[in-house]
DNA sequence: CTTTTTTAGTAAACAGCGTTCAGTATATTT
DNA sequence: AAATATACTGAACGCTGTTTACTAAAAAAG
C-alpha cells in the first residue's frame, strides 16, 4: 500500500519538524525556558497538535535527550576501532570531554537537569543507543589483561575514569574556571592535561 | 528603640518561616516542582506575602542555595585544623563527598539545577560563605611546597582533586552505580576508595 | 460517483503558575 | 483622637501544560 506508506513517512517529517525546533529551544533557553505554545508558534501549528506525537512535553524532552545522547556517541565511533586497548582508553576520555567541552548545552540538557526522568536513568539511555558503558567496562578490563594499568580493580578503574572526565567536564561547563582566574582555553588545557596525567600514572 | 528591634526580629522570624518551608519543598520537590502558592499555603500566608521578603521565586531559591552551601562549608569546619596539609586534603575531599552523599537532594539543589543564577557563579557562592575554593589552593601550595606530593603545579593537581571528588559525588548521586550492578553501601565504598587510590598515586 | 469512516489538526477551555497592585485592618506615632 | 506607617491580602494579569469537543479533509466503502 503506498498510501499508508506515505502518511507514515509525513508522520515521520512532522515528528522531525518538531523536534528540529524543540531541540533549537531547549538547548539555547533551557528546559523551564521553553514553552509548547513557542514551539508550536515557531512550526506555525497549534499546541495541541504536539500532542498527537508526544505524550507531554517531558516526553518531547526525554526524546530530545536521546538525541544528544546519540550525538555523544557518535563522538565515540571513532575510537572503538583502535586496538590498543589504553590507547582506546585514552581517546575515550578526549572523545568524552571534547564533545561535551563543545557541546556544554547538550551535556546540561542530558546530565544537568532534573527532569522527572520517568523509569530510565540517564546512564542507562546512554547504554541503550550505544552500549558506551559496556564499552568502557571491556576497554578497562582488556587494559587490566593485557598488562598495561598497574591498577587491576576493574570497577575502579572504571570509578576514577568515569568520576574524573565527567567532574573535569563538568567545571569546565558550568565555568568553574572564571574563578580560578583562567580563560576558556586555559582550562580546557588544563583539564586535557589532567586526564594525561592521570593515564601516566595508572600506566604500568 | 525596643519596638523597632522587636519589629526586626519578627520580620527575620517571619524570612525564617519562608526560608524552612521553601528548604523542605525545594529538597524534595525540585525547583520546578515547588511553587510559591504551596509554600504559602504551608505557612497558612498569602502568596503575596512571600513578596514581602524576596523579590521573586529566583532570589528565594538562590537563598536555600546559599543555606545548602553553609551547610556544606560547615562540614569543612572540622577539617582546617588539621596541621599536614596532605592529611588535611585528604579530609577535606572526604568531607565533601560524605556531605554531599548524605544529602544528595541539597547537591542537586546546588550543582545540578539551571535556574537562571543571576550574576554570581555558584562556586563565588560557596567561596563567599566559606573560602572553600582558596581553602584548597592554600592546602595543595602546602603540600607542594612540603615536597608531600610528586606534582608541582598547583592548578593541576587543584583540577584533579575538584573534578575528581565532584565527579565521583555527582555519579554517586545520580545513581549511576545501579547500572554498574552496585548496591549503595557498595558505591559508597568505591568512592572512598578511588579518592583514597588518588592520594596515594599522587603522593611523595 | 456518492456516502461513510478515518485521520490530522485546531479553538477553546481548565487548572495552576509567578507576579503585581489596589485595598484593608492593625499598630505606631503624632 | 487623628494621622501615618506597617503587614498583609484578594483579585487580577498573562503565562504555562494539557484536555476535549469539534472541523475539514482524505481515504475507504458502497
Amino acid at each position: 500500500m503506498g498510501i499508508t506508506e506515505r502518511k507514515e513517512r509525513q508522520k515521520e517529517e512532522m515528528k522531525k519538524t518538531i523536534q528540529d525546533a524543540a531541540f533549537a529551544m531547549f538547548v539555547t533557553e533551557g528546559y523551564a525556558g521553553t514553552s509548547l505554545r513557542e514551539i508550536a508558534k515557531k512550526i506555525e501549528y497549534s499546541p495541541a497538535t504536539i500532542y498527537l506525537y508526544y505524550k507531554d512535553k517531558d516526553a518531547l524532552f526525554y526524546d530530545i535527550q536521546i538525541q544528544c545522547f546519540k550525538q555523544l556517541i557518535k563522538s565515540y565511533s571513532k575510537v572503538v576501532t583502535i586496538k590498543d586497548p589504553f590507547e582506546r582508553l585514552r581517546q575515550m576520555g578526549i572523545a568524552y570531554m571534547k564533545h561535551n567541552m563543545k557541546n556544554p548545552q547538550c551535556f546540561n540538557l542530558m546530565f544537568l537537569h532534573d527532569s522527572p526522568l520517568e523509569g530510565l536513568k540517564k546512564e542507562d539511555r546512554m547504554d541503550k543507543y550505544g552500549n558506551a558503558i559496556g564499552f568502557l567496562k571491556e576497554t578497562v578490563i582488556e587494559c587490566i589483561k593485557a598488562n598495561l594499568i598497574t591498577e587491576t580493580n576493574e570497577m575502579f578503574v572504571r570509578f576514577q575514569v568515569w568520576g574524573l572526565t565527567h567532574g573535569l567536564t563538568t567545571l569546565f561547563v558550568q565555568k568553574s574556571y572564571v574563578g580560578m582566574g583562567l580563560t576558556k582555553v586555559e582550562a580546557e588545557d588544563y583539564i586535557m592535561n589532567c586526564w594525561e596525567n592521570f593515564l601516566e600514572r595508572i600506566k604500568a
